[in-house]
DNA sequence: CTGTTAGCGCTTTCAT
DNA sequence: ATGAAAGCGCTAACAG
């Protein structure tokens, strides 16, 4: 990659031709002999040569043939699903794809995007961190194409691709109205967050629909991580007026709450955003509001390669569907092995989009 | 990115001076006049000017800033965990990391690394495909610095970074004779890789050393999914002689073996390669062969910044430990609510890497 | 301090 | 069909 650096001049040399020839060679290669052809290939394989593409697209209207994605943390499931799907649009547009992470630093975000436009990647798609962005915004309007999935920073005009996050929450909540609870918990992440705040939301008017009082005792907002999500369970259940179920606003507060459940021996219904592997398997029943992620990834690689293509409409907003899937635990009244099915979950479609 | 194409030129014109002087402001800016610097940046502010590394770097020796990860699927948590790991490093190199997935075609993976090359990354880290090198290697050798994670193709050259692959299957293995099993089923994925050989030897290795026959009826090899696994965990528990464990490859197999126990309402002892998120909350008692994925990333990233800095010590080989999570479902004999207190899994130190 | 002048590796007219 | 030459946007001597 860099050892290896032979320029077309070497190849040139060695062909006996000029570089002129070897480009045409490399290129398409039309207009030139057969014989000469064949000399150059000679050289370059020898040689090892591989044209530098940097050089290449230095001349024309800059087209680096890279996008650039931006998260918060890359081991996540939902951001690595996300990645996943981007990955394969800009492979099928013969795109690479540049990977950061901004572990929830604004400021990180800043220079990470500067030194994006720096390198002239085509696009960018941004899964951007909570923060200020004064300052930061007119600045972004004149970069290139840039869409944003999941949240977008207030202020910023863009395309976005996100999830129902309201109607997911909401369905699950009613979900656990409907079997019968009055006093549902809601344990969630940042609450600073757009996202959050949409899933907040969806929770609160399944309970006004429901007709059922709004304890501000039953919440607990802004728990970092599954550690956090564990104690404020904890709290929650060995409080004055516990709850009968909780909801938990995103995966690593769902396995929090599972967590603490399990350890304290309660055995509360538990709803959940964000799927969670082998939650059928658990003791304790759940809802869980399930989503392609992969498919939001995709879809937000599609719309920004539109944009890169030139297409300039209004912006867009896209909304796509989640899922409930309700798992029930085998009942507990038959002993021994049970037989009792493929145990097949529920999946109940999501109301429309809000 | 591309529409604010504005260049040194425009900045200078702008500034009323030359092109060396804002090249000059834009770097260091030693020798700058103080009140020329100032209508330069007034002028670069204005205009929205990033000069573009890509003419920057055309220059020296070639620094790109950035290096690649080859992996399969991003998706997979294995792989994401890695990733993670090598973009903490990258940034604290200032590097950015290009990421593609393979999806296990080594055609694929040949004209991505052909690509990278032409993009003179700096270096590459590879999660090699399974395949036919034939042909390639002598090209790979001449380009510049390569880690490889997890496996090496054979017969290519070159730094590996991988688990303990054989001390970890074996332990786990050696946990269920202890236990008191001898008939213990191995549930593999792609036998055809070193990872799973190495695994498959281990397993083999504990029941040798327990005085164990191998019955190879017990074995299901090449199981792509989890959902394989679970059909083969069916027809193993059918069978005439069915295993009282198992012994699952990877994850995904462990998932697949997890769920089928579940179907069948069997609850045979379960070890398995990788972590499993909640598996402490299962009700079948399980020993999970854990590690730390995003230290193999770092290693593996750190290695490759270390030889992009000129190290052309031997090639090495680092292997990093397993060690064995063990989870004891809760005793079933009590009835209603237990607090049987924190089920703090047992952690198993693994021996000493293979 | 600042401007002028060569290139970096490649593509692309324009001649031949 | 092939070569010579002029840049692409920027940096780095080299002069003033």
């Amino acid at each position: 990659m860099n050892a290896n650096s032979l320029t077309m001049h070497d190849v040139a040399r060695a062909a006996g031709v000029s570089v002129a020839t070897v480009s045409r060679v490399v290129n398409d290669g039309r207009y030139v002999g057969e014989a000469t052809r064949r000399k150059v290939n000679q050289a370059i394989d020898e040689l090892g040569f591989q044209p530098n593409r940097i050089a290449q697209n230095l001349r024309p209207g800059q087209v680096t043939s890279t996008i650039a994605l931006i998260i918060e943390d890359i081991a996540n499931p939902f951001s690595s699903a996300i990645a996943q799907g981007v990955e394969e649009v800009a492979r099928s547009q013969d795109h690479l794809l540049l990977i950061s992470a901004t572990h929830r630093d604004v400021g990180q975000q800043r220079d990470l995007m500067r030194e994006l436009v720096r390198r002239r990647v085509d696009g960018m798609l941004v899964m951007a961190a909570d923060g200020d962005y004064t300052g930061f915004l007119p600045e972004i309007e004149r970069w290139g194409p840039i869409v944003f999935i999941d949240r977008r920073p207030r202020g910023v005009k863009g395309d976005v691709v996100l999830l129902d996050n309201y109607g997911g929450a909401r369905q699950a909540v009613q979900h656990l109205l409907d079997r019968g609870h009055r006093r549902i918990s809601y344990v969630g992440g940042a609450s600073s967050v757009s996202t959050g705040g949409r899933r907040l939301g969806g929770y609160r008017q399944a309970l006004r629909d429901a007709g059922c009082p709004a304890d501000p005792a039953l919440l607990s907002l802004d728990n970092h991580d599954a550690a956090a999500a564990a104690a404020a369970t904890a709290r929650l259940c060995t409080g004055e007026q516990p709850p009968t179920a909780i909801f938990a606003d995103n995966n690593r507060m769902s396995v929090g709450v599972l967590q603490a459940l399990h350890r304290l021996g309660a055995s509360l219904e538990v709803a959940g955003f964000d799927d969670l592997e082998l939650a059928n398997l658990l003791a304790v029943p759940t809802a869980l509001v399930s989503y392609d992620a992969t498919e939001v990834g995709r879809r937000a690689a599609q719309l920004l390669f539109s944009r890169i293509g030139g297409d300039d409409g209004p912006l867009r907003r896209i909304v796509l569907p989640t899922s409930l899937i309700v798992h029930e635990p085998p009942q507990p009244d038959h002993s021994g092995t049970d037989h009792s099915g493929p145990a097949t979950p529920a999946l109940l479609p999501a109301p429309a989009a809000s």
